[in-house]
DNA sequence: TCTGAAAATGTAAGCGCTTACATTCGGTCC
DNA sequence: GGACCGAATGTAAGCGCTTACATTTTCAGA
């Protein structure tokens, strides 16, 4: 304990009997610095416990190597999982990730983007699309470049996610295959969060197609716990004629749903089916094994990161890149149960 | 878009017609500028869509308002929960959260307090006590308070967490109660983990306690994740006498385990039973639900924010705060199936 | 109307660092 | 041996901000 200060480089430079300028240079580009002297400057920086100042640097050098993420919460596996292996993508290429979360408020989010610009973050990573136009118009006059990600947004900005919407259709279209008229859907949360929203337009959406009137095909949104997605499917059950087929917009409301039916003492897909939707781990473990939607974190994190970094490298990209997701057909969808005696 | 470059203090007293001083003191105590003169600030402020540089705020005023947590992984739905309300918590308090990821190995912990240090982080969260002499040395050095948690220390540090090892030795305890003698264990990875390593020690302690030589008493170490928790079971369920029941070191690895005991057609509590540790949410989805301990992970993150903003103001803290655990019985613990035959 | 203290604002000195430019040093070549 | 050159190092000017201190303004009280 030699003492609480912080040592500067001043410090080191006068302990090693060198001026700043040397230290600052061996610390960043030592091949400039003979053998001897870097050597001494090293055991200075060592002997003190010396780290350069983050602030000082980011203001000389006006670089920060720092990129931003907003998310909604971290207290969700999905993002959590994603964000990672952006993380480790990033530090391939030097960069320090800052991560800060909007708990689904733009407000907050906005808040958030203000104080990564003002910790000099060189890009920024968000999610989805739904947010205010002052807050992108925000980033695009500081120039910072952003990329929305877990979903596809319009026209403009960048973007690497899922089609979320398609991949709801086409799920559906396989249920509606399977023969089931009577469809039912626990849905995300839709406020501030296009993925959700876009996931239910697309269950809609196939349904309608396929000539079900939109009346006809309820849906409940719940928030993500299990809890939520139980009590949602104790509803869709008092409906009269009930769902033949239940579908979730993610598999923590799938699997809470699974929880209830077999409360209610229905079989899984014999009395009713269930579908979720990102083919998390979980999906594997339940049983029956969860007939889901597979969506690849790791790899939109690192295309994601891919895709940041060249834009702030001004190189050229893609406006779009899409990460395919794939049906995983388990255990609990099947041909609904046959017509007729309500089975009391 | 009105340029790209970001505008500075001095852009904007120049477009209000006032001195930076004056900007600065309206964004920093308000009530020291006169209305008039504020308000055509803030409207300079919003114009120029300026907002502060953190880095020469920090250097100028020597604080930074930032909190740094270093956590194993942000793969991990227990770390994620804690740190959500440790940032909540903070945040009350107007400080930021820095978040890195060491991903379990000390070196990469230690370089990451030189990062955070270097951010100016007035406070740094650990996540247990397992590191180098010298990495606590270092931020002892710079005066930088620090707090582990999700584990309770040894002699010095400040330490807000769970007692893991006499959680697991009280659950312990409780199987031996039910008449188990045969008893195994998939453990998590202990490496440089010392809750896993804690709980572990505890299973074995209670059993030599009980008599149980360490010999009879198997263990598996297995990673964070639902297969691997099945293997190890596959592995455990081939000793011969077979053991009665599983105790695992985490509820994920509790799951895998169930999960494999159902493709062995063993039945749970019947032919084997299995504990958990965590009380995640999945442990009251699964079929049966879980006997596990359960460890308030949200009030660990309020705790530990107490005591880190305590220990920044230099108030008095206690060296060390227990969360307390408490044993959920749930429907995976039964007595051991009767003596005799291999069922076969 | 004038005085003087308090309130509002301005001035300018750094905070720790990088970097353009200046200086010094150690060789090489004739 | 001296001129010259590149390499190594030093000097010093800011980067955007806060804040102690100086200056100006305001206004109550006489």
């Amino acid at each position: 304990m030699t003492g609480t200060a912080k040592p500067t480089l001043d410090d080191v430079a006068r302990a090693a009997g060198v001026s700043t300028a040397t230290v600052s240079r061996c610390l960043n580009s030592p091949d400039q610095v003979i053998a001897p002297t870097r050597v001494r400057v090293m055991q200075a920086v060592e002997a003190l416990g010396y780290t350069p100042d983050f602030g000082g640097r980011a203001l000389a050098s006006r670089r920060t190597n720092t990129v931003g993420a907003i998310i909604p919460t971290m207290d969700n596996a999905i993002f959590a999982r994603g964000l990672q292996s952006f993380q480790e993508a990033l530090s391939k290429f030097g960069k320090t990730l800052l991560v800060a979360s909007s708990n689904y408020d733009p407000a907050r989010e906005r808040e958030q983007m203000e104080v990564l610009a003002g910790r000099g973050a060189d890009g920024l990573l968000l999610i989805g699309s739904a947010r205010p136009e002052s807050s992108t118009e925000f980033l695009r006059r500081r120039g910072i470049p952003f990329v929305g990600a877990w979903n596809l947004g319009g026209e403009d900005g960048y973007f690497v996610g899922f089609d979320n919407r398609a991949a709801a259709a086409r799920l559906t279209e396989l249920v509606i295959g399977y023969g089931h008229r009577r469809l039912a859907m626990i849905a995300g949360i839709s406020h501030m969060n296009d993925r959700a929203a876009d996931r239910t337009a697309g269950v809609r959406e196939a349904a309608a197609a396929a000539g079900i009137a939109p009346a006809e095909l309820p849906v409940i949104e719940a928030a993500y716990t299990f809890e939520d997605g139980a009590r949602a499917m104790g509803e869709l059950m008092l409906i009269i004629p009930r769902p033949t087929v239940v579908m979730c917009g993610n598999d923590v409301l799938a699997v809470g749903a699974m929880q209830k039916a077999r409360e209610l003492g229905l079989k899984v897909p014999g009395d009713v089916s269930i579908t979720g939707f990102d083919d998390i781990d979980l999906a594997g473990v339940v049983d029956p094994k969860l007939t889901t939607v597979r969506v690849p974190h790791r790899r939109m994190g690192e295309a994601a990161a891919d895709m940041l970094i060249k834009l702030i490298n001004k190189q050229p990209v893609e406006r779009r890149i899409e990460i395919p997701t794939a049906i995983i057909e388990r255990g609990t969808l099947g041909p609904p149960p046959a017509e007729g005696g309500h089975n009391d």
